[in-house]
DNA sequence: TTAATTTGGTTTATTTTATAAACTTGTTTA
DNA sequence: TAAACAAGTTTATAAAATAAACCAAATTAA
């Protein structure tokens, strides 16, 4: 049978949030905001929850004196993010 | 940015109603629960889904006395997949 | 200098989805 | 002939996604 697919990343916005944070050390909010095209509303939730899950870090602070979320994806949501890949692949045949 | 995400298809149980009927003619209600592992309930509503969307063609006929529900893909399944599969490779860096 | 606008978010409300539970109709089986 | 089963459908509930409204601080414009 087809292998469950790990319903935090199966959310297109958080899917993409972890793609993007994947490929770098860390990105801001504002980054993540402009990369995806997502409102700052429904981010900042999803931010949340992958934050709560452990899949990423979440650091924040101020720059000068603007307020910075920064984001890095943690060991935890690297391995997820392969198994959810690996169990998607069965979907699409690959 | 990243592509979007057919909504249609970036449904765990609807992903594999479709993954499992490319590769097949056709496939009865029964045959895709006992495969995707779901409730008939859920089944009803997702392949009711798919085919209002005229991704999957449904016929309801019997075998015998029993009812069967026959599904198979539709040729704007077909794209509506390979769409989503491409969109999805983006996010999982393929 | 103070009023409006912008920045970088958060919180709350609404809508949409997914899912499960309950139900239906006809059919075997005991 | 009553109980259990098969093949679904319908309805109710729970969870998610999303948008709208809001907030505080900083910047800009009048």
């Amino acid at each position: 049978m087809l292998s469950p697919l790990d319903p935090l990343l199966h959310s297109e916005l958080r899917l993409a949030v972890i793609s993007i944070l994947i490929g770098v050390e860390s990105a801001d909010f504002v980054y993540l905001k402009e990369r995806t095209g997502a409102t700052s509303g429904n981010l900042s939730v999803q931010i949340d929850k992958l934050c709560k899950a452990g899949y990423i870090d979440v650091e924040k602070g101020f720059v000068g004196r603007k307020p910075r979320t920064l984001c890095k994806i943690t060991e935890q949501g690297r391995i997820a993010f392969k198994l959810y890949v690996e169990a998607l692949k069965e979907y699409i045949n690959m």
